[in-house]
DNA sequence: CTGATATCATTTGCATACGAATGAATTTGA
DNA sequence: TCAAATTCATTCGTATGCAAATGATATCAG
């Protein structure tokens, strides 16, 4: 401490005064929130360099797919974490590359059903590969065992 | 566990020598960018739930703004991890809503320099005490010393 | 059986997020 | 010095992501 008789107006006029003895400023670069969301950017970025041509969101209905086959859209977004809308628009650009295809429940009439079109089994099938390397390169700055000490919390955290 | 001395490499080794149809074991809920994006939709959502008329990107460009003062709305961008174009939708909502002004750089004409107004000064200032509350119930999943770890990992992630 | 409730899908509106193209201003380097 | 490269900001297009409202259908309760 610079001055001996420092009292509780002097710790304040230091906050407000904000030169030095920052520890009680708030840093964003170490909230949560913020890292969290870096996180996820940087792991985008390293998804599109390896599939270009689809989205994680793309990718996700996809394989999400091949692993349950056909649905509905509600159940589909329910498994892959969308909301209506947004599984709405994800399924309707797959159907316009023919990767999807959709058609009505035959019982329930509001349902619209959700199915890898060959197309599309050939190509999740075919990226499956490059997801796996995804996730090593995501994870890539981790050791083996910080890795699963990281995935294992995150999981609690989704 | 089936095998007492299982572990991580057993299973990384089992997924690489697949036998045929194993292809089918991908699962789209162990991969971490998946687990990344639904951990940061929850994160948005406590956001939200705490504060309400602002969105996490808008409360960082606050923040920082709070924390270095005036600066470019490029140099923020960078700062806050956001692209050019992406900053400036930012800035130019919360200088609708009066919480920043932007003004030219007197020698370099190109940068627009942007800077709290009282208001969002104010807002940011009240609005702190709330982050640390999104931070605390993002991570109440965790314990303690799980959550020291996991910010540590996170952050070699970011 | 029927009115109330719930579910499924769609649409609209707003807010990130980023690639690519463009224009203005500055810096570099031969 | 001056042409080339770089930087800063803007604009456009595309793709999530979510809240709220709406319409159609299905289920439930009395």
């Amino acid at each position: 401490m610079g001055r001996p008789e420092m009292s509780g107006e002097d710790n304040l006029l230091r906050l407000v005064e904000a030169e030095d003895g920052d520890e009680n400023n708030y840093h964003l670069q170490d909230q949560v929130g913020f890292i969290l969301r870096k996180a996820h950017q940087r792991h985008v970025a390293i998804f599109a360099s390896q599939i270009g041509d689809l989205t994680p969101p793309q990718f996700a209905a996809l394989a999400k797919l091949h692993d349950i086959g056909e649905t509905s859209q509600n159940q589909l977004g329910t498994l892959i974490a969308m909301d209506a809308a947004t599984v709405k628009g994800v399924i309707d650009r797959l159907k316009a590359r023919g990767l999807v295809e959709v058609s009505k429940h035959e019982v329930d009439k509001r349902r619209l059903l959700v199915n890898l079109t060959p197309e599309g089994r050939a190509a999740i099938e075919r990226l499956i590969p490059l997801a796996r390397t995804i996730t090593e390169e995501t994870l890539a700055p981790l050791t083996a065992k910080e890795a699963a000490t990281f995935l294992r919390l995150l999981a609690k955290l989704a």
